[in-house]
DNA sequence: TAGATTGTTAATCGATTAACAATC
DNA sequence: TAGATTGTTAATCGATTAACAATC
């Protein structure tokens, strides 16, 4: 249980490794090397090799690294195989595709239930995962273990839901609205996703 | 329309603050200092004053800045109200979500259309947007002057989407699949949305 | 061998924070 | 006034890149 911690910087190149490694896998390559990984990521080749030294991988010259070894030993360093359990609040859309986006639960994240005030959607089923009314919430999260709320309700009650969501006994809070959530409790990590910013960083300097 | 061009990190802080200002604004709050904002991003206060006289923005001694004229001040400067038109590929789960997402339109993303190569999905609507055949792709960029590409296909087939795509006459492709985009036109900007490694940059030191 | 690659240290670069005078 | 804040420069910190010996 006593795994090393990596910087975020560090573990968001190795998952982008770890993607790059499941195409070469796809069309059967046995070996990669740190300039072809680099060339995906604009990076230095340099930068490729240590992170993948902190995983104590070894390559071989000339070759490169074996690119199953290399993929597994990601999985394991960044426990994708764990089970996060994660429920949504909010059933719009947006949590909607995430109850439905299968690739989240090969990295660990486990989706167990929708939360929503709406008594016209309090009861539905969403793929197999029930919508229940956010006074079940506390409860639910304690019986099952639950670490994460993933938030997309509408901007307008973000933080006012998110208050309500920090006393349920929940260990991290997963923002997609377009808001910066503030948290009292530093005991609860709060991850913005600030997708409104990536996109007008990609496009400033194209328009 | 030679605007200034901020860097990358600046942008994204900028959109943060601007989320900020807009629950200030909800609040009927007149003012907002720099140690406000910082402790909603925990980063320093002078960094918050640094970015804000970037927009030639003027503060005022023990009151901060004016909330509705920092706001104003950040759309301009970010271009909010420039439309840049986009298309969905993929009307998947997400896909739909994201034609659906209305948060996006005020920050100018002006999504017209769907694509998708399902013969059965071909001609269906989603909330006004019709989703169109692949192969009409590139007549529609051209004639509309779409410069934005989402693509939000099956991982497996992403690489192999967006190298169709690069040939559209696309900007830029904004990738929301768990992979890493290599495309060989450097003159097409690629933002590989990274969820998945944001997520375990999360949770690493939580488990 | 020649060439490509790893592993690693040193150098550089850029981003963040500290500090503080000026101001109201 | 005292206290809070801006605006800005200098100092620090950390991340990235350069460089190169060792290796196969």
């Amino acid at each position: 249980m006593k795994e090393k911690i990596f910087n975020e910087k560090t573990i968001k190149r190795l998952t982008q490794y770890h993607f790059i490694l499941e195409s070469y896998e796809d069309k059967g390559l046995e070996y990669i090397s740190s300039p072809q990984i680099s060339k995906y990521l604009n990076i230095d080749d340099s930068q490729v090799r240590k992170d993948i030294k902190l995983l104590n991988s070894d390559g071989l010259q000339k070759k490169g690294y074996k690119v199953k070894e290399l993929k597994k030993n990601i999985e394991t360093a960044l426990s994708f195989k764990k089970n996060k359990n994660a429920v949504i609040i909010g059933a719009g859309n947006l949590g909607t595709a995430l109850i439905k986006y299968k690739d989240l639960k090969n990295y660990g994240l486990n989706i167990l239930a929708l939360f929503d005030n709406n008594p016209l959607k309090v009861g539905m089923k969403l793929s197999t995962k029930e919508i229940f009314s956010m006074s079940h919430l506390a409860e639910f999260v304690s019986s099952q273990k639950v670490e994460i709320a993933i938030l997309t309700v509408p901007r307008e009650v973000s933080q006012e839901v998110a208050d309500f969501v920090a006393t349920s006994g929940i260990k991290c809070i997963w923002n997609f609205t377009p808001s910066v959530l503030y948290i009292e409790d530093k005991n609860i990590k709060v991850l913005n996703e600030n997708l409104i910013g990536n996109f007008l960083a990609m496009v400033n300097d194209r328009f």
